[in-house]
DNA sequence: CGCCCTTGGTGAAGCGCTTTACCTGAGTTG
DNA sequence: CAACTCAGGTAAAGCGCTTCACCAAGGGCG
């Protein structure tokens, strides 16, 4: 920048703030710079523009496992709109590594980043809400880390939960497996409170209501679905809270001959692979996940400033009826 | 710093030699700066430090679209591998908008990052190659730029198309239907000529080899399953060269009662959708996408320094048999 | 005519590290 | 005992920007 400066004969600050816009100049000059930069290749260098400004037009975001296609979804739709507004996009996987999502905070208090979209998938001792309240920006997103005072961002669980207990109650079903993420998450929480409620509003009399919980993956499915069989198809429909959930109940119940919906209703959330091609093809209640990336980046520069801390904002879901849920045959 | 060093009665270049380990300390001076730095809570500014050194320890990652499973999990694997070798990770998507990569190329020149894992999936006029020649510093994955003298990364398209054809030919298909992605592409050129050696070498007599290149889209898959379906099944089986377009064919054959694989014989591509569920369940040549993110990773740092550039290196592709080929109802 | 505003700049002090070149004093060695 | 290491440091010069505080000259205005 000097030597631009100098074959331009100006000054560095002058050069400077004509780049960065905060210098009006006759157009004599400016083409005179111009010239300079073409001529001698000049690019900013990136650090020292951080360095000097104390901060670096980069937005952090740890997800549990970009793989999975929830999350990749959601990473997508925040580079997006990261990128629409000139903000680089550092990508942290936690993959449950214990220390992971600490040591990810820690990065943004050093000012690694400008801010972080935080996306956890398991419950916090409170050492990760206490982090978060001393960084401040920070959105957390899709689960809560409760104690955390920063702007949150979910989908309406509850709403997902009632729809889907709803779908399944207008289909004559009264026994009913709930099969959750961890316990202790507000997407589990809420969503079984949704499906109860929904439950009791449309069906008249005795309702069983079975519940088991684990975690949003495969092998959860599966182990559930082994139970599930080994005592008897002890309900006639299953909500299964997540793809990866339902992927894993499919799997075990074709290859023990148990089809759907014949033999059991089920119905998935999220709703972002490609459940319409499933045999058969997956009812879910579906996740507003693009928008939930992209919310999160507009709330995360949005509150830059602003002090719109607090309060959890809630993305609509939606129900995407398929093929996979029936009257139970023998109700 | 200065802070510490002032508490530590040392000087600032004692404690920057000792946190950079270029300095060994006694234990009673050691303590002393230990202390300081928990007292006063310090960490180090990572931009003053890039700055320093001239480097950012990020490297940053180019790939189509995030949110498509393959990249997800060719995203997921690098953003592992960097974790591991303590480096940063920054993501862009190009998203097909023109003018992006090399947009993101230059960023790369400006010293954004220390190197870039670039992965595109459309033909360059030479621009790109140009630019990646001048900036070094970049491996080339999954698609080739032609030109650009960089390490590259491919998985074996050709085994893989000869893969697929060995299996349709051992089923008796004589009338094939090639459904690739961009004809200038390697992976599209590569794939069809191993299916064509594969063939020629497995089939006596005469063979029809159709070919319909596009886009890796659904919605590509789609329009040509209704060409194909206009054309009277004009082919006993198909090979589509990625999850996308199988799924676009898959999902038009269902709508208008074509069966898999009674009517037509289907094998995919990449394999990193749950493509065991499809009714069918889809077979299909497996990728090795977390090896070539892995790898695209390794190679870029340790080319860092020596100049293993220019050569290619073919990951294995494995074909993963499920149920959509049988042998053709009318040869 | 004197004053003030605007336009078009400038100098220099940071930003917070790393690194080079150098220094000092307590052993070690011949 | 003089010369030599070597551990244990240090001062200061960057790294390449941004920005604060100023300033000169020309023009408008009362």
């Amino acid at each position: 920048m000097k030597d631009v400066a100098f074959a331009a004969g100006v000054s560095v600050t002058t050069v400077s703030r004509f780049l960065n816009g905060s210098l009006e100049l006759p157009a004599t000059t400016r083409r005179r710079i111009e010239a300079a930069i073409g001529e001698l290749g000049y690019e900013p260098n990136p650090h020292a523009r951080r360095l000097s400004r104390g901060r670096s037009d980069t937005i952090g975001l740890v997800v549990p496992d970009i793989a999975n296609p929830f999350f990749a979804a959601l990473v997508a739709a925040a580079e997006e709109e990261a990128d629409r507004r000139g903000q680089a996009l550092s990508l942290f996987a936690t993959l449950n590594r214990p220390g992971r999502e600490i040591a990810y905070l820690r990065m943004l208090e050093r000012n690694h980043v400008d801010g972080l979209v935080f996306v956890t998938n398991h419950p916090d001792d409170g050492g990760l809400a206490a982090l978060i309240n001393r960084t401040g920006k920070v959105v957390v997103v899709d689960e809560d880390v409760p104690g955390a005072e920063a702007p949150k961002l979910f989908c309406d669980n509850y709403a997902g939960g009632y729809l889907a207990g709803l779908h399944l109650a207008e289909h004559g079903h009264r026994r009913i497996l709930f099969v959750g993420g961890p316990g202790a998450m507000i997407s589990t929480m809420r969503r079984f409170e949704g499906l109860r409620r929904a439950i009791a509003d449309a069906s008249a009399g005795e309702v069983v209501l079975l519940r088991e919980e684990g975690e949003y993956t495969t092998a959860f499915g599966r182990a559930v679905a082994r139970r599930f069989l080994d005592d008897g198809l002890p309900a006639t429909a299953v909500f299964a809270s997540s793809d990866e959930i339902a992927i894993g109940m499919i799997e075990v119940f074709r290859a023990q001959g148990v089809s759907i919906p014949q033999d059991v209703s089920l119905i998935g959330f999220d709703d972002v692979g490609p459940l319409h091609l499933f045999a058969p093809p997956l009812t879910a209640i579906r996740q507003p996940v693009r928008a939930l990336g992209q919310r999160a980046l507009a709330v995360l520069l949005e509150s830059q400033h602003v002090d719109a801390r607090l309060g959890e904002e809630l993305l609509p879901v939606e129900i995407v009826v398929r093929n996979s849920v029936a009257p139970p045959s023998k109700p």
